[in-house]
This record gives C-alpha cells, structure tokens and sequence, in this order.
DNA sequence: TTGTAGGCGTTATCAA
DNA sequence: TTGATAACGCCTACAA
C-alpha cells in the first residue's frame, strides 16, 4: 500500500481508472463507485481509504463511461436562440457556474426557430437525440416556444425555464417580477417630483415587457397619477428607441420623465432627447430596464432596474440538477433599482 | 428486408443502436461503423445498405459510447476569461456552426486566470482530465497565456488560438491583418480631407491593440502627414474612451479626426466630443475598431472596422477538426471598412 | 455494508 | 473488402 503510484496504473501514463482505485484501496469497484457517487451504505472506514487513494492517483471519473453505463450524463444543455449578447453571455456564466460547482459540464445549443415548423422538429429531434444531457436550460425565447416545451415533454427530457411568460406551472422556471420591478422605477421617477410620463414598450410578443408597462402604469395611478401617459411601440432595440423618443417627445405638453422597457430602447432615447435639444437629465429623465451592458455605454450612465441574471442562470441549472424530482415552480428572484445620472428632478 | 421499423429495435422504444442498423442491413457492427465513419474499402453496394438501413431507423451515433471506445470525443471545447459579451458570443457563434456541420459538441469552459499561478494549474489540470475533447479553440486573452498553452503542449491536447499575439507559429491560428485595417481606416480619414488626428491606443498588454496604432500611424506617415499625432491611453472601455477623448481635445490644435482601438473606446469618444460642445462628425470624426453590437448603439453610427469575428470562430473550430494534423499556420481572414456617420470631412 | 457478474454502444484488432 | 471478438470505464442489478 503506499507504494504505488500514477505511474503505475493500468495503462502506463494514461489517467488512472476505477480500478486503479479499488486495488490501491483495497476494495472492491463497486465501493469505489459508491463513494464516488456519494451513494448511502458506506462505512467511514472504507469511504476514507477510498479517498486517500483517489486523491493519491488524482482519479477523476471518466463522463463518457460513467454517461454510457449510467442514466445521467454529466452534461447540461443550454438552448438559446437569437441570442442577445449581454443576456445570453451573463445567463451562461451563471450556468456554467452552478455546472462546474457541481461536476457537469455545459452544452451549447443554439436552436433556428424561424425555420419552418416541419424542420424545426427535424433540428430539435436531431439535437436531442444525438444529446445524452441530464437536461436542458431554456432562454427567451425559447422559453415560451410551444412546440420545443411539447416536444421535451414528450421526449421526458427535463428542462428549466428562464423567465417563462406562458403555462409557469408547466416546468420549474426561475424569473423576477417585473410588475413590482418597474412599479419600483414609476416611484423612484415619482418620488423625484415627476408628473408627465411617457412609456416606450417592448415587443408585442414579449410577456415580461408588457408585465413592465402595466406594472409602471399601475403604479402610477396608485400614486395618483392624473395626466395621461404617453405611449410609443418599441422592440427593445435601440434603433425603436430613437424613433419611440422622437414620438413621445413631441407630445404637448411634454413628458418629463421615460420609461423604456429595456436599457438598449432607453439608450435609444437618450439619443431622441440630444437630438430633440434637450438634456438628460436636467430637461428629461430616462429610465431603463435590465443594467445591461448598455446602460454604462451612454452617458449620462442609465438609471435602471437590474436583474439577477447571471444568477438566475445559477439558479436554473441548480433546479435542474437537483436529484428529487422539483416541483414545477416558478423561483422568484430579487430586483434592484440602480439610480445613476440619467434621471433626476423635474425642471423647476 | 423493409419490413422491419423502428418500434423493432432491439430495446423497446429506445433508439435504434448499431447493432439494429447492422441486422436490418444484414452486415456486420464493423461495416456499419466503417459507413458512418467514412472509412475506406468499402464497397458501394454495402455502403448503400447501410445508409438505407440508418435512414429507416432512423439511426444516430451514440457519442458517449463512441468517444469511450475510441480516440475522439467529438466535442469542442471553447475557452474563454473574462469574455466581451459581444466579442465572445460571436466566437461562440461561429465555433458552434462549425461544430453542428460536422456532427461535434460545443462545450463552454470558463477559466479564471486571475487567480495565483498555482490554483490556475490545478484549475486547468481539472478542466482538461475530466473532459474528454477533440481539442480547445482559445480566445483572447487566454489566447497569449502561456502557462495554457504550455499545459496544453505537454498534455498533448490540440488548440486553435483565436487573434494570438505572442509565437503566432506555437500553434494553428485565425486572425486578421490588424495594421493594413487601421490603415484602411487611416487612408479613409485622409482621403476625407483630415490632416490632424489623434489615436486612442488600446491596453499596453493587447497585442492588436498595439498592431492597430502603428498601422494607422504608419499610414498616415506614408500619406505625408506632417502634423504630430497626437495620443491617449486607452484600455478599451467606454469610460477610458471619454477620459481619452477629452485629452485628445484639449490638444492646440483640435484633431479633426480621432482613431479609437476599438469600438467602445470610440464611443467614449464620441461623448468626449459631445461634453466639449463638439458635433460628430461635423467638427470631429470618430472611427472605431471591431464593428462590434456598440457601433449602431451610439449616435450618429460608428464608422469602425469590421472583424469577421463569426467567421474567425468558424474557421478556428475547422482547423480543429481537420483530420491530417494541420500545420501551425495562422490563418488571415478578411476585414473590412464600415463607413457609416460618425466619419465626415474636416470642418472647412 | 460490501462484492460479483453482466451490459451500456461503439471502436480497434486481427483474422478470414 | 468483410467479420468475429475483445476492449473502453463505469453503473445496475443482484448476491453475499
């Protein structure tokens, strides 16, 4: 005992195997798969001498065995498609963060959605089949596509929605609460003296962005809002952000405060503000949605609501992983208003 | 023959295996194998049988099984530190097309090279035991660190560097020709009339970055220019490009034209101008570098240089998985100029 | 609590 | 050009 080491495991300098791990403790294969997959019934004794000799030999376990002989894969897909970038590179951070935590690694996936229906199933088939992965993290918006959620389901592969906006009892998800979130923005705006407000939306299709403007308008009633507030249509892009400002600012009288629906629109109407004469924030405040990337590329730097989304990344593959089956709930995470330059008083 | 179908497999309702596609077809496992992976000396008429035998079942390889019997993974790993969001997801775009057309995983891999020497090693020997992979496309900065690349070497894993600064023949590499694009973007100013410029470097570290100043600045010298030319740091942040941008301005007398290493440091420009009273590009021009997601979010539109930064992704993830073992060449891919508003001529 | 036998789906070796 | 048979490294029964 003792005496050997890596080099002496089965295949000369290959990496050491399971077996090589049972014969320098002693013991059988089985155990040393017992401790490896922390399976109950093992005494201390023999736990330890296992481990002495994995740390020993540096064993670490094969994913491609343990994915062939076992039910689980070690591996967790990440679906997205169309990706913005800021989002998506923050979701996978948190993903991959909670995936090395726990010894799995992390699959890239990206889907084409705006293929026709019958290639689409075609693509995820293919992906899936060809994908031992313990399950699959979901992105907007994919999260509400019905035709991928229909065939997970009956393919009986797992999968954990972020931000879902349809069925959210219909899979575990994790998402914040956008309503209470931009009511958060409409006080903050409030409680700075403003009484004219515009709102610039999101996409149609986008449930959270319509949860955004009815959460700020509701807010603003409740807060005893009484002039009328300014609508303009937007698709959270920053060209949609230029032309929702121009609309919006050209109202009489003119509203003294914005809400965009996302930081990249908001950045956009900043640009309106500059372009109509006038100052962000002194003549208007502007207010976004996200602490983006974007929001600290345009100066004065945005007011916003920052989401937890590298942790809700986190969250999501932890759902996924966890051994007993988790129920199908939706994990409400926390906001937070981030106040910067871009709001402030209303002029006199 | 025909009759048989995919609810006859072997197991149930699982997927069809080899061993199903080598009964139907009436050969044995090996031809079957030898079909899928285009082996040599096999003759037409079996190849066909087992094609039509797969298309009827259905059939796809198992990549658990087939990386543990043999020599590759098929899978990609993709290293990142640190990652531009817009940078990284446009690699990561590119690496997965390549990786999906030829039938391989992509698996993401973050590494911390903050960390001490030492947890780095460990952090790297975890990374690369535990993963079974065809080989790793490397981005910057990871790209230049050369304890990597020398744990690679001795471990004999394979990698493609992406833009490497540093032993551009260690290993294959994609890049683009950064001198003759600033120098594209230099005779672009010129030929608009300006004669005064100024360049905001990028960080001392950045290899490019460096590559980027002295073909703008070499340029401009074999155009004639005969004004000094003047300089800022920069580290390619937004807020670096304000700090440099306001320097630059201040210089008697004013550039007309100011270069920035990349396009977020241009847009810190653009603000520079815009706090100095400046109207871009009418009293100055600005170019960035990178025609990264920044440059249509800032007003008027960055003129800036295009990377091919999918492409690059695309192309690094093939040299990868070239089967002759390729040479340490570095691969130049084409840039491009992208004159869009920000760029005008000089003030009369 | 521990160990034994068999199989997961493929590739590799060698013989035919 | 083809085919039997043995790995590959681990897990899941089941037995002790």
């Amino acid at each position: 005992m003792g005496e050997m080491n890596i080099a002496s495991t089965s295949r000369g300098n290959a990496h050491a195997t399971m077996e090589d791990v049972a014969k320098l403790a002693g013991v059988s294969l089985k155990s040393v798969s017992r401790v490896i997959n922390a399976e109950p019934h093992v005494s201390a004794k023999l736990r330890a001498k296992v481990e002495a000799a994995i740390a020993e030999l540096n064993y670490v376990p094969d994913t491609a065995a343990r994915s062939l002989a076992g039910s689980r894969a070690f591996i967790v897909g990440l679906l997205f498609d169309n990706p913005s970038p800021n989002y998506t590179m923050n979701i996978q951070k948190g993903v991959y963060e909670t995936c090395r935590d726990q010894q799995h690694h992390l699959r890239i996936d990206n889907i084409d959605s705006t293929v026709p229906a019958e290639k689409f199933e075609a693509q995820l088939a293919a992906m899936v089949r060809n994908s031992r992965c313990d399950g699959f993290v979901l992105t907007p918006p994919l999260t509400d596509n019905v035709v991928l959620l229909d065939f997970l389901d009956r393919s009986g592969i797992r999968y954990v929605r972020i931000a879902p906006d349809i069925q959210p009892d219909r899979s575990p998800g994790v998402c914040i609460d956008d309503a209470a979130a931009a009511a958060a923005a409409a006080r903050h705006l409030w409680e700075l003296g403003h009484r004219r407000f515009a709102v610039v939306r999101g996409p149609a299709s986008h449930g959270a962005a319509g949860r955004r403007r009815q959460g700020f308008i509701d807010e603003l009633h409740r807060l005893g809002a009484e002039n009328p507030i300014i609508e303009a249509e937007g698709n959270f892009s920053f060209e949609s952000g230029i032309a929702a400002g121009a609309k919006v600012l050209a109202a009489t009288p003119r509203p003294t405060a914005i809400f965009a629906a996302n930081d990249d629109s908001a950045a956009g109407v900043m640009v309106a503000c500059s372009q109509a004469g006038l100052k962000v924030p002194n003549d208007v405040s502007v207010c976004g949605f996200d602490d983006s990337w974007v929001a600290k590329s345009v100066w004065p730097y945005l007011t916003t609501v920052y989401q937890p989304i590298e942790e809700m990344g986190r969250a999501a593959a932890a759902l996924l992983l966890r051994r007993d089956e988790p129920d199908n709930v939706l994990h409400e995470l926390d906001f937070s208003l981030v106040v910067r330059a871009s709001t402030a008083p209303p002029p006199q």
